[in-house]
DNA sequence: TTTCTAACA
DNA sequence: TGTTAGAA
């Protein structure tokens, strides 16, 4: 039998009230309130304000919060995130470069980090050295 | 009760 | 990012 996809297109818009609040987007994505305002401000997301001047989030607001979570584990500053969102695909939920030149871009911050990684191990190397009182051998 | 902005013992 | 004060 052919492999079984299940490509549930929850093509859920919104609920017919005025949006998302912040409270509840803080819940459904573990992010803090103070983080989502940030984003926010890093022009992450806009949601629309309400009357009252409270935020409106769209249902579609989760999904971007978990994608910008993604990134930012990755390594990514919400500057770079602001750039390399439009590139990004999200296949429910599984991240993809939907650009080629994002690829190689990624792929740099990827050394960027391996030279970082270089530069800890040499760092705790001498540390070590220090700990066993190790003697230089001039 | 919840959210908002602004600011930091 | 957390936390918090003061207001709506």
């Amino acid at each position: 039998m052919p492999a079984k996809l299940n490509l549930h297109v929850h093509v859920k818009v919104n609920s017919g009230s005025g949006g998302v609040r912040i409270g509840e987007l803080a819940r459904r994505t573990g992010v803090s309130e103070r983080a989502l305002r940030y984003y926010e401000e890093q022009g992450l997301l806009s949601p629309r304000r309400l009357p009252s001047g409270y935020r409106a989030y769209r249902e579609g607001d989760v999904a971007a919060v978990r994608r910008i979570r993604v990134l930012l584990a990755a390594g990514l500053n919400t500057a770079r995130i602001l750039e390399v969102l439009p590139c990004i695909v999200d296949d429910d939920g599984l991240l993809t470069p939907g650009c080629p030149e994002l690829t190689e871009g990624l792929a740099r911050e990827r050394d960027r980090i391996d030279e970082a990684i270089g530069e800890l191990a040499a760092t705790r190397a001498n540390l070590d050295r220090l700990i066993a009182g190790e003697r230089r051998a001039d």
